[in-house]
Order: structure tokens, then sequence, then C-alpha cells
RNA sequence: UGGGGCGUGGUGCAAUGGCAGCACAGCGGACUUUGGAUCCGUUGAUCUUGGUUCGAAUCCAGGCGCCCCAGCCA
């Protein structure tokens, strides 16, 4: 069960009720609504609900807040599912609220028997008009007073199909004048003669989300509705119907504050129309923060699951610095990543003093962080690729480490080499770097004891295969892309958040990379293996660059 | 101008009347066959005014600021 304190005022909570006996036992439910995929501030939501039932020994349901046929489809509860599970969670039950669509009729009923609900015939702008505005009270609707005869005969016949859609509602008789907008009758049911992704016409009324959820909660025996803060002003409307109907048990909702973070959109509004209009290439493009994306992106779901219990959980609203999920997304890779060596920029480098036609197989470790990874062994040869950035005819600067005419480099696993001369191209770009290698320095050990501060990576031409590479960086280039009210989030979209390389050069070992499988190009960063591959034909997509201190302190050089 | 909620370093979360702490970010350093990882050090905060108290981030009163609510969305 649990032994450690609680680490946030909902365990807190929890944990006092267990002790005060209100519940004998913690049960959760996550609810989503089937009409959009899942992004980070889901993941927030989950792992509460699902963390929380585990830490308490309890139980969790996937429950789906299935209330509006207009706006939910199949695609939705199946990614959903997909989305729950690859996170790494099981749900104890799957629920749908439509299951109780005939007790929550059932109770519906009641209520009108006990002159507690009523039909009301008036249109949507009248009820609006009727409802009264935030500092005015509202008025009774003239249909308030019906009898509960007239009241049934007509929410039977509402859900005969017998009105038009939009033509009467069921409201909760509460309080016209309730500072609380929320208890003022509001609606119970409406008519949407629409087709249910699990119903299918069985229903032309359908509930409404208050009406829905604290009975389904009730039903399913949840102790703790976890929710978020927008909801606190529904509480006192979730606890009016649960106690004015027959039931036992009684749900304590408790709200929190939502997920934001920087440099993002998290609302299915912003999210839906990034798709739509086209601005990504879909909903699990790996710029989108919905899991399908991240999942896509390689960003693995320890990393996502030590985020959210990172950030804690509050009530105060709060947006959370990029940089912090980022320092979780390296923080797993570098443990679980294998390690190659990929060229992104090819230059060619020759040996000028290495046999032509000899191959030499070096060892090389597959994840310093973890030895169980083991070896393998990459060719070696006189004609190499190494990244373009890591040469200057002329070194810059007494920091700088990497190859420069003069000056000794070491390949990594490789030798040690130095750059003697350039061939270039009549506009003066170089072709090749011509080298000398020292074959003393075998597997880049220097038996004389000379140091050599720079390594860098490299593959062995003949054996390079090729492959494109997709670099993401940040979808939006300010920190808040809904900041400025004058301007819409979609002028604040990060022209370069997509860059696409061609003939990269791998490791020959990559022509047998398996998708789901996290790899740190060294030096360059983690990648993963994109569904759009071909046979033959690798596309990767950077998860995450490495930490890169070496560009502050170019920075401060003043240099490039 | 009704009701509900929230204000602690740059960001997020703790401290539940008793030395304001942790993480990320920043800055400095050590180490390094990834300018990665790791390690060490360090800058920096209680919205405000008054009150209670030996003692207040915490309790009380007023003020200020921010968020949510006028869907037949959830």
């Amino acid at each position: 069960m649990n032994n450690e304190k609680p680490t946030h005022f909902i365990h807190e909570m929890i944990e006092a009720d267990l002790k005060s006996g209100r519940y004998q036992s913690v049960r959760t439910r996550f609810p989503p609504e089937p009409n959009g995929y899942l992004h980070i501030g889901h993941a927030k939501s989950i792992v509460l609900n699902f963390g929380t039932a585990k830490k308490y020994g309890g139980q969790c349901n996937l429950r789906f807040d299935d209330t509006n046929p207009t706006k939910e489809e199949v695609e939705y509860v199946e990614s959903i599912q997909e989305d729950i599970r690859w996170l790494g969670y099981e749900w104890d039950e799957l629920r749908f609220a439509s299951d109780y669509f005939d007790q929550l009729y059932a109770w519906a009923v009641q209520l009108i028997k006990e002159g507690k609900a009523y039909v009301d015939d008036l249109s949507q702008e009248e009820i609006r008009q009727y409802r009264g505005t935030l500092t005015e009270p509202g008025r009774n609707s003239p249909y308030r007073d019906r009898s509960v005869e007239e009241n049934l005969d007509l929410f039977e016949r509402m859900k005969n199909g017998e009105f038009p859609d939009g033509s009467k509602v069921l409201r909760a008789k509460i309080d016209m004048a309730s500072p609380n907008l929320n208890l003022r009758d509001p609606v119970m049911y409406r008519i949407l003669h629409a087709r249910h992704h699990r119903t299918g016409d069985q229903w032309c009324i359908y509930p409404m989300y208050d009406w829905a959820h604290g009975q389904s909660d009730a039903i399913e025996g949840i102790s703790h509705s976890l929710c978020t803060l927008e909801f606190e002003n529904h509480r006192p409307l979730y606890e009016w119907f649960l106690d004015n109907l027959p039931i036992a048990h009684k749900p304590r909702q408790i709200e929190f504050a939502r997920l934001n973070l920087t440099y993002t959109v998290l609302s299915k509004r912003r999210l839906i129309r990034l798709v739509k209009e086209g601005h990504v290439r879909g909903w699990d493009d790996p710029r989108m923060p919905t899991l399908a994306g991240l999942r896509r992106r390689g960003v693995p779901p320890a990393a996502i699951r030590n985020f959210c219990e990172a950030i804690g959980v509050a009530k105060a609203n709060s947006t959370i610095d990029l940089a912090l999920f980022e320092y979780h997304i390296r923080q797993e890779l570098n443990r679980i990543a294998e390690r190659r060596m990929a060229v992104l920029d090819p230059v060619k480098v020759v040996i000028t003093n290495y046999p032509e036609g000899q191959v030499e197989w070096l060892e090389a470790i597959n994840n310093p962080e973890d030895e169980s990874a083991g070896t393998r062994k990459i060719p070696f040869t006189r004609e190499l690729y190494i990244e373009r950035d890591d040469f200057r005819e002329v070194r810059p600067n007494k920091k700088y480490h990497r190859l420069s005419i003069g000056h000794e480099v070491r390949l990594r696993y490789g030798y040690f080499i130095k750059a003697e001369s350039v061939v270039k191209d009549e506009a003066g770009n170089i072709l090749e770097i011509h080298c000398t290698y020292d074959p003393e320095t075998r597997g880049g050990y220097a038996p004389d004891g000379r140091k050599v501060r720079g390594t860098i990576h490299w593959v062995s031409a003949p054996h390079a295969i090729d492959a494109e590479v997709r670099l993401y960086d940040r979808l939006f280039t300010v920190p808040d892309p809904r900041s400025e009210a004058d301007k819409d989030f979609t002028e604040f979209i990060n022209p370069n958040s997509l860059t696409v390389l061609t003939g990269c050069k791998l490791e020959p070992d990559l022509a047998a990379a398996a998708a789901g499988t996290h790899y740190q190009f060294e030096r360059k960063g983690y990648f993963f293996l994109d569904p759009d591959s071909q046979p033959g034909r690798p596309v990767f997509n950077r998860t995450i660059t490495l930490r890169d201190t070496w560009s502050k302190i170019a920075k401060s050089l003043g240099q490039k």
C-alpha cells in the first residue's frame, strides 16, 4: 500500500478520507471525451488518476464521457486507449457514460416526479436571456411550473423523438437567482437526433455533462473524482444531483490546475486547427504535444511519467518551462538509448597514409550508461565522412578542439588524425579534407600519453547508409502563443520547426535499426525511426538534441 | 460591478505558528575517447498594508493582482 507521506493536497485529502472512514478504498477514473487525441496535458491527469489508485492500492477506470454524439468518433476512443496503454497504464474497467443512459433516464423521471425537473420549451436564445447575468439574477421560465404529469408526458415524447432538435430541454429545478450560474436550472437533456457511436439510433435525447458525470462516478463507486479547476464552479451542482437522487455512494470531486507548457498550445480547439489547417502533418506529427506525436518523435513514456510526477499537483494556475520536460526526456534517453555514429552534414575525409582497400573493424560501446548493452564493431577505412561543422581550415580560437589544418583530433573509437590540406571546387566549397593518421593510436589511445582534447564522430564512406533525418524545433516562437489578444496563435508558428536533411550518412549497424528503439547519434542528439522509413531508406526523427554547453561557450566567445 | 478559486526565486513545487527548502533554468568549476553523462559550488523568492504573537509564508482584517463561470460543449 502506501508508506510515503502525501506529496500534494489531493493525497492529503484522500488520506484524511481513508482515516475518517468516509471511504474504505480508493477508486478513481480517467474520463476523456472521445473528441480528440490525448496530449501531454491529459498525461498529467492520467498519471494522477492511475498513479493515485496504485499508490493507495485502489482501482482506476477508463470512462469515456461520450454524451455528445455530434462531436465524438470511434477513431478517438481507439487512439485514446492506445495512448493510455503506451503511457504505461491499464484500467481496471473500461466504461462509457453511454452505458448509463437507461439509468440516467430513470433518474430523470424520478426527479420529474418529485417536482425537481421540468421540460422547458424556451428557445436556446430565450434560455440565455432568462438566465440573467453575472451580476443580475435570472427569471423563472414560464414553463417552470408545469404539472408532473405534463412533464412526464413531454419528457417521454422527447425521448420518443416526437420533437425536433432544440425545441425542448429537460432542466433541473433549482434556483434561478443563484449567484452560481450552474445552479440556475441547468439543462439535463437536450434533443439531438444524432447517431451515437455506441448506442446508434436508440436515443435522440442526450444527457449534459453535469447530469452524466457525477452519476457515472457514483455508479462506478468512484471515491475521488479528480478534475480540473474550471469545474470547481460545477461542484455544487455535482453534489445537488447526488443529494437529490437515491444514491448511497457519494464521490468527492477535487479540482486541480491543468498543465500549461511554454512554447506549446494544449487546447483541443487550437490543436485541431493545427491539424485541420495543415500547419502540421497530422495528430501524430512529431511537433505536436499529443501523445501520438510525442511517441512518433521518440519521447519515451517513462520520460512523460517522470515529468508529470515532477511538476506536482496544486490549485494555482501555472505554466511549466518546456526545459523541464526536455530535461526528463534527456534523462531517460541517456539511460536507455543505444549509441551509434551518424554524420548529418557529411564532408569527405581522405586519410592519405592509410592503405587503400583496407578495412579494420573497431569496437564501440553501445551504451556507456548500461554495460549490458554490450559492444559492436564499426568499419574503419581510408575514406570517411565527418560533419562539415567539425572542420575549420583555420582554428578559430584556442578553445576550438575539433579538426583544423595542422591540428590533431581523435576519431571516436578510431585513430588520431591530422588535417593537412583541402580540395575545393571553383566556388570554394570544400570537397575533401586530406589527413594523415597515426597508426599507433588505434582505438583512440595515445601510447605516448599525448593529449588530444577533441573527439569527433565519423562513418566509413564505403560502408555508410544514406538516410533522411528530420530535425524538429519548438512549434512556436514565443513562450505563450495565446498571449496577444489581437494576434492569432498561428502567427507565432516557428517557420523552422521542421528541417529535413537528406544524404545523411549512418554507420552500417543502423541498417538493422528497429522501430521503437531509441538511439543516440553521438554528439548530435537522440533519434527515433519514423514510420515513413522504407527498406534501405531509413527516416529518423530527432527527438531532442544533446545538452549543448559548447553553444554557450561559443556564444560568449562571440563565435558561431 | 455577483459567485468561486489562486498569489513563495526566472519557472514549477514544498515548508501545515519556530533557521524559507527541492527540482529545472542561469552562473562558476572539476572530470571526460560524446563540448554528452557525472560531480562540486553558486546567484536568486514569501503580492501589499495593518493586526495577533516571544516568533507569521502560515492566523485575523483591509487592499491589489490573476484565473474560472452568463453552451442545448466537456
